[in-house]
RNA sequence: GCCCCCAUAGCUCAGUGGAUAGAGCGCCGGCCUCCGGAGCCGGGUGCGCAGGUUCGAGUCCUGCUGGGGGUACCA
């Protein structure tokens, strides 16, 4: 095993408990800070200083004497530096050996989770069906799709729900556009980006002409009856944006198990029946008084009956709709599989694998086994945060506690444009003001697309063919989603999303051809069972490629694909380095040198192939 | 008002309580008889302010300042 680390920190906890420490806890272990230092080291012996009262050098001395005693694999030597960190120098040619091996032969082992084999259900992307993508949207769906990779690569059963709102008021709004202002698509023009057009119109005269306002009212009514042309034709539009969006979210690499519809939440009795649960158990009540008077309520503090003394969300309107929130809970009831009821399907053919709900006229697949999960993960921006706490809140009431539990609300910031975005798309700008949010009813977004159609013609000059221009493309917008925290805001700017050099997606995918590059022109030669005097770039970079399990690893727990991209970062930039800094592999001589080298450049291939694939990117052997 | 997030280099951002805080971009200067230069190397007085906890704080706690978001009988 070349986790190092963990059989490190292991003999230290061991030690450590032999010297008489009460509660050692975890041990960190990390690549020394200090090169010259040794290879790993540990600052424990600081943390039991208090424990045992004695000085952390003292203590870091005795580790150290231990681990000389029975030495975790490959160790060269102990030693205490710093005045109390214990650091491990390991005979590196045999570390690197076995480390490419292992990458080579099976591939470095991601360890599986505690409750591995637990069915995760992965909510994402759940754009509305009335308009084309924008950047906003892709980045939600990029995240959704590199946790559930994560996920699947730490043992669970993953599914991908992607939720279509169809029932929804801003569906009218496009089509009083179509239907009462006549609007209709341009020569050439795709029909999502149509729809963001009309949208846009349609709000526009909504300030000059108040009385489509009424139009919109009679529009939505006619959608929900569910029954006649309006309804027809809104059915009919919802389809084709569904279909318009998962073409755009294929372009990059995501892909869905099921789409979950709205209306067939309410055509097949979920949400009543879920409202009939949470009336039945008291979750829910009518307000008598104050200014929700007539709807139903769920009090934001358990047990309060009275909404005029504390805050409360409603669930059900005084007209007898129920909100936005009241389907999500029947849905997430659903989820978990505590509803006692169940979709119908059909297959989605239209683009990719999707399997679609249905209602029973349109059902054609037999019933499956969707939904029923252990976990839940829904991936919807920070907004959204307080509705999605009611969600969580109300399993509890209900008291399905497990669920609400293992109910776990992903939020993400949102994307907003930088001052030179927003003059490119021509906002207004202010001066002294760094961000500018996107707008779909103003128009004032970035669409995936667009932002697809135009990475892939600045690559094309230089890609060698236009399906290589199409991946890496993808590569540059994806890396670009991903390689921000959950919690930053990504100013987006043209410039730097479409950028190839540096930290981006180009840049790694460039390496990966790289080393393919060498691979093909040097002959394949037995792995070798060490690699001996690397040069501190090499060994850089086999310390790098041994990380990956634990990178993985900790993105998975985290559920945070920016980690996983700073990994692979500096995966590619620790190639490009050795690379530049060792001799031109098809001039060495010696075939055992010539091995190792090939070896270990092969390892790299193979994990940063990984890497590449966990965060949705399709390694290219070519460009 | 209350709740959440953010503040790190000129700009955009990384940074599981651990040693000397790092990248990319931009700017300046280098490196190709080339295994793919979309690369590599060199050039840096930066953690908003004030307290606190700790052997040790960019990281944890409190307060403040400045930004963003939420707090709808919208979704």
């Amino acid at each position: 095993m070349p986790d190092l680390e963990s059989s490190f920190a292991q003999r230290l906890a061991a030690a450590a408990k032999d010297l008489g420490a009460p509660d050692v806890g975890p041990v960190a272990v990390a690549p020394s800070a200090l090169e010259e230092v040794g290879d790993f080291s540990s600052p424990i012996a600081f943390r039991l200083a208090g424990q045992l009262r004695r000085a952390p050098s003292g203590i870091a001395e005795d580790l150290a004497a231990a681990l000389r005693l029975d030495p975790p694999p490959h160790t060269a030597a102990v030693t205490v530096s710093g005045g109390g960190y214990v650091n491990l120098r390991i005979d590196f040619a045999a570390y690197a050996g076995e480390v490419v091996r292992e990458a080579l032969e099976r591939g470095l082992v991601i360890s599986p989770d505690p409750d591995a084999g637990a069915k995760v259900v992965v909510e994402h992307t759940a754009t509305n069906p009335n308009k084309a993508a924008h950047v906003g949207h892709l980045r939600n769906a990029c995240i959704g799709d590199t946790v559930a990779r994560l996920l699947r690569a730490r043992g669970h059963p993953v599914e991908v729900q992607n939720y279509i709102d169809d029932t929804g008021v801003q569906v009218a709004d496009v089509l009083v556009g179509i239907r009462e202002l006549g609007l209709a698509p341009q020569e050439g023009e795709a029909f999502d980006r149509f729809c963001s057009r009309a949208y846009v119109e349609v709000f526009r005269r909504y300030e000059v002409e108040p009385h489509l306002l009424e139009l919109r009212r009679e529009t939505l009514r006619q959608i929900e009856s569910r029954k006649g042309a309006v309804a027809d034709e809104a059915k009919q539009l919802t389809s084709r944006i569904v279909d318009a969006h998962l073409r755009t979210m294929a372009r990059a690499g995501v892909a869905y198990d099921l789409l979950t519809w709205e209306s067939d939440i309410i055509e097949l009795g979920f949400l009543s029946h879920a409202l009939d649960l949470l009336m039945e158990r008291g979750v829910t009540h009518k307000a008598a008084q104050g200014p929700l008077a007539g709807c139903w309520v769920l009090p934001v503090e358990e047990g309060a009956q009275d909404p005029e003394t504390g805050e409360a969300k409603v669930l059900i309107k005084s007209d007898g709709i129920a909100t936005y929130t009241a389907k999500d809970i029947a849905y997430h009831l659903w989820k978990f599989g505590l509803l006692g009821l169940d979709f119908r399907y059909r297959p989605w053919s239209a683009s990719g694998p999707a399997t679609s709900t249905a209602d029973p006229l349109r059902a054609e697949l037999p019933p499956e086994r969707f939904g029923h999960a252990a976990r839940v993960v829904n991936v919807i921006d920070q907004r959204q945060s307080a509705p999605q706490k009611v969600v969580k809140e109300a399993l509890r009431r209900l008291g399905f506690t497990t669920q609400a539990e293992a109910l776990y609300h992903l939020a993400y910031e949102v994307v907003a444009l930088s001052p030179r975005a927003a003059v490119a798309l021509g906002v207004e700008t202010e001066p002294g003001r760094t961000m500018y949010a996107l707008s779909g009813r103003r128009g004032i977004e970035v669409g995936a697309d667009d932002l697809l159609d135009e990475a892939e013609r600045l690559v094309r000059p230089k890609a060698r063919d236009q399906r290589t221009a199409e991946l890496l493309a993808a590569s540059a917008v994806r890396y670009y989603l991903l390689r921000f925290g959950l919690n930053s805001i990504i100013n987006f700017d043209f410039e730097e999303a479409l950028r190839t050099s540096g930290d981006t997606g180009v840049y790694l995918q460039y390496a990966h051809a790289r080393a393919c590059g060498i691979l093909r022109r040097v002959e394949p030669l037995p792995a070798p069972s060490q690699v001996v005097d690397l040069a501190p770039e090499g060994r850089r970079l086999v310390k790098q490629i041994a990380a990956f399990p634990g990178a993985v690893e900790e993105a998975a727990r985290s559920l945070s694909p920016s980690a996983l991209a700073g990994y692979t970062f500096q995966l590619a930039t620790a190639f490009n380095d050795y690379y530049e800094h060792t001799d031109r592999l098809f001039r060495v001589e010696d075939p055992a040198r010539r091995g190792q080298g090939r070896a270990l450049v092969d390892a790299l291939r193979a994990t940063l192939g990984r890497s590449l694939e966990l965060l949705g990117m399709q390694p290219l052997e070519r460009i």
